[in-house]
DNA sequence: TGAACACATAAACATATGTTCATATATAAT
DNA sequence: ATTATATATGAACATATGTTTATGTGTTCA
């Protein structure tokens, strides 16, 4: 339908289906929501992030642990916890010199689990 | 227990629980799958493809409605769209000029709700 | 045949990101 | 009090990443 075609300023080509196009935008959630959803799937797209978040799914972990067992230096994991923290994917509990970190959230598995589900079947 | 301080080269901290530790090396998939699955949600890890990908929801869109629908230049969508293409996410299919992208895997969607979820409760 | 169009892609660029190094903080032990 | 240890953090650095610009490719239509 020609009628359908319409410029827009920041694309040179016109819009062939604005039907297709407002469907989108009305279904779309809010900017922010999909912002913030955005950095959740961040956090969870780094090797030793994932490796952590592993880890953490048998037990509690202090971060000389973690960082032994990814053979990785203490720094590293100490600022990669604190995005996992942020990111409310690990709390931790402190005891002593000691600090505890373990999964904070019942369904940071379901989404580990739900990627591993799409590359087993690609 | 004393005994279970071991030094290691790669962390300047000895291992506190070692057996937390060798409980999270058996149960820690392959390296590989591990690599893949950072891989996976690094493609989510980004606004422009968590808004292409949310768009698809709905229904296919060509390279010019999804450019319309952003406010972004054909060649950003197309980059994106290769990105996701590579990762199994779309695929697309060909008539005359127009390439027509959709969602390639149903639990695309599922993993997007999963952090829905996430986010909601936090 | 040639112009217009939809899309792809390479190069360049600015920005974001992860690790390391050095150092600070807090607790425990001597 | 001093030392050792576990962790946190800021700065620096190298690398990765997303967008733009320019251009190439393939298809349609006049």
């Amino acid at each position: 339908m020609e009628e359908n075609r319409v410029s827009i300023e920041s694309c040179s080509c016109s819009i062939i289906h604005e039907d297709a196009v407002s469907k989108a935008r009305n279904s779309m959630p809010e900017e922010e929501t999909l912002y913030d959803l955005a950095e959740l799937f961040k956090v969870f797209g780094d090797t030793t992030r994932i490796k952590i978040l592993c880890a953490l799914f048998e037990s509690e972990m202090c971060v000389c642990d973690i960082a032994a067992l990814l053979s990785m230096n203490q720094s590293a994991i100490s600022h990669q916890l604190r995005v996992l923290k942020q990111a409310s994917l690990v709390k931790y509990r402190k005891e002593g010199k000691v600090v505890y970190y373990s999964l904070d959230d019942e369904h940071v598995k379901q989404i580990f689990d739900q990627g591993l589900v799409h590359i087993r079947e690609r």
